[in-house]
DNA sequence: CGCAATCATTTTAAGCTTAAAATAATTCCG
DNA sequence: CGGAATTATTTTAAGCTTAAAATGATTGCG
């Protein structure tokens, strides 16, 4: 009978309404949307039901375990891409749970400065690998050239964002 | 001397701070999602300093304008890719902002079905066209050809995530 | 029919996120 | 030195988001 009960319920996703002769720009945007947004669900939905954190926590986890001198809140803003009251919110849950722990910074007693405690190194190193895993999983259908090329497209957006970002910030300046 | 020219500040987000030989797939995950970010970090400046609207907001609109008879509050959340209680709240606020109306389905008691009022179609139509430009000039970086192959390329990240999704389902169903 | 299973949606509680205003510390410079 | 400007962070209010449980309606089937 062969009814393949299969996945794909034809799609009904952003981008998938869009009709072919939309613009290109709109279309890629859209389908990179799509994209990052299965990605993030399957990587949320596993650090919940794998280890029972949220994915910015493991997120700021992962940017402090990059830093052995710790990072100050600002920093962590940047990297994370978040406003800068968010942080201090994620910051406080992180060290109750006693992952992270916050010292003043001696030089400048407006900053503080934020670093994994053993225990949140601990906690990271075992969440590290099996998140590499999933991963890797989820761009098994794409070979190493393709990903090559994906990231050097990728890139291509990036400047062109950053560049627009300041082109516009110019014409405010006048 | 060669002492790096360009005003860059030495990119200071979540995927920069990657070494180089770093596994790929993780290196397109994080470059992907730093492209996401800041493209929706753009939108959501420009919607809500132009027409005082969020982006989940315009998102949902956008959906209700290529659906002329409307759509189910599960259809949006399937759109949209974000859960139904989220859609709810969603809704409601709109529906108070007069943007649009929500009708039950005389077939089944327990759909409702929501449109664009004319106020929110006027709305939406001031809003788009200056949305696409903005989406054109972050991507004025990229020749056609480029965001052709882009297009290409991210069809298949789609495409690998989801297969991935179906592959970890039934390996849950045994 | 009748009732179990499924389905669509809402509710709830907790957490995430933002923009804007407030607070506090440092730097700049006359 | 001293005040203005800048910088780092926190606070606030509103809104977004999720997962899980609850509610209510429909469907499947014995």
């Amino acid at each position: 009978m062969e009814h393949e009960p299969v996945a794909a319920p034809a799609s009904t996703d952003r981008e998938s309404a869009l009709d072919h002769d939309d613009k290109l720009e709109l279309r890629v945007w859209l389908r990179l949307l799509t994209c990052a947004n299965l990605i993030e669900g399957h990587v949320r939905a596993g650090l919940r039901e794998s280890f029972s954190i949220t994915l910015p926590r493991f997120d700021l986890l992962a940017q402090l375990d990059r830093a052995p001198d710790g990072l100050t809140m600002g920093e962590l803003s940047d990297r994370l891409m978040v406003s800068n009251g968010n942080i201090t919110g994620l910051v406080d849950r992180l060290v109750t749970e006693g992952l992270i722990g916050r010292a003043p910074s001696p030089s400048d007693r407006r900053r503080s400065r934020v670093r994994l405690t053993p225990a949140g190194k601990r906690a990271f190193d075992a969440m590290t690998p099996v998140h590499e895993r999933w991963i890797d999983e989820l761009f098994a259908g794409l070979t190493r050239t393709e990903m090559a090329e994906l990231l050097v497209l990728l890139a291509k957006v990036k400047q062109s964002v950053q560049s627009a970002e300041s082109i516009e910030k110019a014409k405010e300046r006048g």
